[in-house]
Order: C-alpha cells, then structure tokens, then sequence
DNA sequence: ATATAAACAGAACAAGTTGTTCACTATTGA
DNA sequence: TCAATAGTGAACAACTTGTTCTGTTTATAT
C-alpha cells in the first residue's frame, strides 16, 4: 500500500479513536474527524464510504487482531481444551485484552462500550461454538445448544465489561475464574 | 391531561413504534415522525424536546408498566421468593412479556431491540439486587456482588433476547427454567 | 353560551451535516 | 524523469434540525 494512504488511513484511525473516548459514537461528525486527523474533506471519503464503514473496519481490525492471536494458540496446542485448563482459549483472550493492544480499553470502557461490546459478541459466537464441550454440565445438558451458544457469549462479553469498568483491577486468571464459575 | 394533548401524544408514539420495527432508530427523521403520525413540526418540539427524549420517554412507558406489575406482586406475597418458585418474579415478567401488552414484543425483535434491552437491563439492575438471595449457590459465594447483579441481569435479558428471536415458541414456564438453569 | 387560555397547523428560517465534484498540487515508485 | 496515484480545498445541492411566527381550532371554567 502507497505510504500516503497507509498515513492517512492510521491519521483517520487514530482521530476516530481519540474522538470515540470522549463522545458517543452517533454525536460525532465527518468534520470533526477530518479537522483531528487534518486531512481533506475528499480525502476522508477517499478512503471510507461513510463514518459507519469506518466503525466497521475499526471493529474489524482490532477483533481480528484480537481473534488472530487465539487462532494461533488453537493450531499450536489444541489438545488442552478441556474445561478449566489454566490456559484455555478465554484465559488468553482476558490476558489479550489486558495487554490493551491499539488502545482497546479505551473503546471498551467509556460512551461507545456497548457498540464494540455487540460486535465482540457477535465474533465470539463461532469461538465458542467450536468450544462448547468445555462448558458441559449436568445443568446444561437439557438447554437447547443455540441458547448456550448465546449464553455463553453473552457471559463472557459481560465479564469483560464488568471487569473493563471497574478498573480491571483483577488478574486474567481470576477473571478467567469468575467466567467459568458463571457460566 | 387535555385531550388534544393526549391524541397528539399518542400518535406521535404510535407512528414512532411503527418506524421503530422498520428502521434503525439513528437513521429515523423527526420529518418521518410528524408525517405518519400526521402532526405538524412545531406540535412535535412542544411535546418532545428531541427523538432521544422521545425514545426515552417511550422506554420508562414501557418499561414502568413491566416493572409496575412486578411491584405488584412483590407487595402481595412478598414471602414466596425463594430459588424456583413456581410464580417468582421472573416467571411473572416472562409472562407479563408474552402479553405483548403495548405491542413491547414489535421493539425487543427487530432492528433495535439493543436499545431497548439495555434500558431493560439498567431497570432490572435495581430489582435483581433485591432478589440476590434468590440465586446464592456455592459457585456464587466467591464471586463479588456487584458482578453477580451484573451477571444476573444480563442473563435474563440475554434470555428475553434469544426467547424474542426464536419466535417465542417456549411456554414462559419453560424459559424461567432455562434462566434458572443459566444463571 | 361564551370568553379565555391552551394546543395545533404550517410555513419559513438559520445553522449544521452529508456526500460529491472539480481543478489543482504533491508524492510515489518504476 | 515522468506517468500514475493520492491528497487539497473550496464549492455544491440536498437534507436535517430546532426555532419562530401568524392564524386557527379546541377545551374548559364561569
């Protein structure tokens, strides 16, 4: 990719972000970005059809990271999925997000939680569904599977949130223990 | 209240919701408002300040008549709430949502319905937080409180969610024992 | 029944936002 | 070096918002 629309497109980003911390998402302006980031009006439609798309491939790239790095672990040891091993998949995405790549936190915790928290969610379900073994239980044998599948994504994305919003003064590996005393 | 007043009210509402099961709510007009429900732009202003006050206003309506006739109950046999009574106060809401008492069901489904659950869940916070000795389990004693009225909270709405878009097909006796199951 | 106050109609308004276009300039990379 | 690509900045039409105005209709108290 050209150098000047790698800048340009990182100057977008980082205003939108900035933006996003401090104000709800539908209150921001195409105007306001650009004036951030300083570049042409143009420019902005350029590189994103409308401030939604630019939310999108936001959310894209920061939960692709984030879901990449889980890939990795599951192609490298997929045999310690089972429940409750210290180092399961949802450990390593508590100590992913805690490490807060790209800012993370910032979007998480703050107005616009509640947009990155569904788009979390909806990424999540596929993980989990490919994990559902690990949350067997006598209780949860009589629930139907898409229910689960639901259930525990929602869990976890409120988990996260909980933990976001008071400070994530907790350990990933409690957290992780929380998460898996709840679900 | 002058009836004027109260027609006018009630239009605007009504043409609201209908908007509201078609459209997502930040792409909706005050133009398209005044339009279907047939008022003119300065009546609309005289009533709400803003579209965000009018979903607001819309919510506590919705949501004050829920949580009304749960105080109901509460005040009428407060001693029955224990862990899996039959007639607990979130088998009454469950059945209290199959009504479909001011057409709730049309705004939970649909394009907006996380605008909606995340108001149900803030109101349910405070009820939750009564009932918390109804869910002490072994599992929950180590957990912090405010995670588990958190926890709680979001797993009834996530359960009002799933039960909402899958049709509704389960009796709401059925669905308080899936919640109960969950949580 | 009628006077008075309140509510509504509807048009016009300024201010702000969106997404596009265009002529021009600057940078890149072969 | 030079053609291709990217960015500039201003101008734009279309739309949305919230306000203000004058004139009309409706409710209600006496």
């Amino acid at each position: 990719m050209d150098r000047r629309q790698r800048k340009t497109r990182e100057a977008i980003f980082r205003a939108f972000i900035e933006i996003l911390s401090k104000k709800d998402f539908n209150n921001i302006t195409v105007g306001e970005i650009i004036e951030k980031a300083d570049i042409g009006r143009a420019t902005f439609y350029a590189h994103f059809e409308t401030k939604e798309f630019l939310l999108k491939e936001l959310c894209e790239e920061l939960f692709c990271h984030v879901f990449d790095s889980v890939g990795d672990v599951h192609n490298d040891h997929r045999h310690i999925f089972e429940c409750e091993a210290p180092d399961s998949v949802f450990l390593h995405l508590f100590q992913h997000l805690k490490k807060n790549d790209n800012n993370i936190l910032d979007l998480l915790s703050g107005h616009n939680n509640e947009l990155f928290m569904r788009y979390f969610k909806t990424n999540l379900q596929k993980l989990v569904a490919s994990q559902l073994n690990m949350f067997d239980s006598s209780k949860s044998k009589s629930l139907p599977e898409s229910f689960r599948i639901n259930h525990i994504s929602a869990v976890f994305v409120e988990t996260v949130c909980w933990w976001v919003n008071n400070g994530m003064k907790e350990t990933p590996e409690t957290i992780t223990e929380y998460f898996f005393l709840s679900v």
